[in-house]
DNA sequence: CATTCATATGTTCATGTGTTCATATATATT
DNA sequence: AATATATATGAACACATGAACATATGAATG
């Protein structure tokens, strides 16, 4: 079967897996990023932020949330590069910063909807 | 580009997230299943059965840590459905039970690493 | 059936986390 | 400068979570 570049990519991850000794450091680091996805209002604020960029008080609107919540989350998915940030006046507009986040959510959904 | 069967139904994916109200059940059961990686002993324990059964004895071995903390994990890892065990004497095996768990590691494993 | 080995589980404790509330900062407008 | 609007931040509180410890269960073996 062809394969595209991304599952390539995916089958030398599994060659770089198998048959290891857990690296410690490696493994805190991918703990430690699923933990930022493993909170329904961040999964919330990530969806929402899928295919545009939104303000706080937009994103709170929708999700029917406080501002500091949203913000306090905000902060969080910024600090671990998730999404990023730009200033326009009195707003900020937050969008995703890297396409890997899409994918990781897509896989998920495909996860827990079997 | 040619695209693998694998890719395509991520496409199908983002099609179904774009554009849509986060629908709070699907959300959270993604935050919940993302909460049971968010842990290093975990990732340790899913890391160590990437390509092997093993039992809970060894598995403590291999990690450094007592049996109890093990298998308090596996219970967790087994709930999600992460993992299966079977019995075979006095011991427990226990295996990945879902090629999505692989998919879903190496896909962060991309992330964390650039 | 008593013992041993492997695994599971209940409880406790310390630590981590998410939200709320109050307040601070930043930018625009008058 | 004063005010209004948008966002960020700090502190406090309730709640969740992971490991340690003690103990229970289950299976094999004498």
């Amino acid at each position: 079967m062809d394969m595209c570049q991304s599952c390539q990519y995916n089958m030398q991850v599994i060659e770089k897996i198998k048959n290891q000794v857990p690296d410690n450091e490696l493994t805190t680091k991918l703990a430690d990023m699923f933990k930022v996805f493993g909170d329904n209002t961040r999964i919330r604020i990530l969806w929402t932020l899928f295919d545009k960029e939104m303000c706080v008080y937009d994103i709170a609107e929708k999700l029917s949330m406080s501002q500091s919540a949203i913000s306090h989350q905000l902060k969080t998915l910024r600090q671990a590069r998730l999404i990023k940030s730009r200033r326009d006046g009195k707003n900020a507009f937050y969008s995703i910063d890297d396409d890997h986040v899409k994918k990781i959510i897509e896989q998920m959904v495909i996860h827990v909807e079997e």
